[in-house]
DNA sequence: TCACATTTAATTGTTCGCAATTGAATGTGC
DNA sequence: GCACATTCAATTGCGAACAATTAAATGTGA
């Protein structure tokens, strides 16, 4: 027998549920970002690795991880498609040979300006003014912190 | 040598992307619900897919696939796995044999009084009133629908 | 009716994402 | 100096996620 919807079952329904907002639209930015990368030959979190290379260069796979919140099973295979692609470079350090460092490549310094376009095609898709989206990230970023921080205890 | 930070990069910061900030959520987020849903013996887009069945059960492949914005890729071999946990049972419809009906076992409707604490404690790690989250998943709804939007197009 | 397009799941292959383990390098306390 | 723990990347195994293709069932138009 079908039952009316009860008031008991709201926070299950998926529609009330925050989490399924932010998982998908996750995915949909991933829709939206796939054909801009794929110009690139990148992946979407490949492009972030990417990311973190062209602010800082020559860092170790712990340091990306960190940034990204991966860790060396995901980012390991990774950087080696990105090895493969002549994107960039894994050494071992000498200081520390426990490190692997991570170097872009001239190939992969230039991608960064084929990169430029990027934001701002997301931008465009977004359909929302800069400072709305500046807002809103600023409050996702507070979640994900206090999220991650109940994980760390 | 070194570059200074130039005004021009800011659109490629990796801190200046919503598109991370929800990325990231969403990995929170599911680290979040890990141990909460082991043991219920889900992973998160199992536990997606038993919501929508838990709202409505005896639905087609692509009607769960059209609320979670998952094709028959990502659920054909989910839906097996909750078939094997005897949480489903997948039965090809007889007016449409094109379709494949996923209807909740006994196992699989039990499950969802022991699913009812999962949303409080949610709730407890984003640390963040009700109205809040309401507020945030509401706009978060929306970007998605406008990147969706862009997509269908 | 019959050729044709459309719909629906399933399948295949590639790439993430993470838990758990391994192994080598480094740090430490005695 | 030496046993011990810690750190770091790599590896293995499993479960998504999706593009592309396949195959069967259904719908459509002439």
């Amino acid at each position: 027998m079908p039952r009316k919807p009860s008031a008991a079952d709201a926070p299950l329904r998926l529609d009330n549920q925050i989490c399924f907002a932010v998982y998908s639209a996750a995915h949909a930015f991933n829709r939206v970002y796939k054909p801009l990368l794929d110009r690139l030959g990148l992946t979407y979190p490949q492009y972030l690795v990417m990311l973190v290379l062209w602010e800082r260069d020559d860092v170790p796979v712990k340091d990306i991880g960190e940034k990204l919140f991966l860790d060396s099973g995901t980012l390991t295979p990774l950087l080696k498609r990105l090895e493969a692609a002549h994107l960039v470079k894994r050494t071992r350090s000498s200081e520390d040979e426990r490190q692997v460092l991570i170097a872009l490549t001239p190939q992969g310094h230039a991608l960064k300006d084929k990169a430029r376009s990027v934001p701002q095609s997301i931008l465009a898709a977004s359909d929302c003014s800069v400072s709305e989206l500046v807002a809103m990230k600023d409050e996702i970023v507070a979640l994900r912190d206090r999220l991650n921080a109940v994980i760390g205890e």
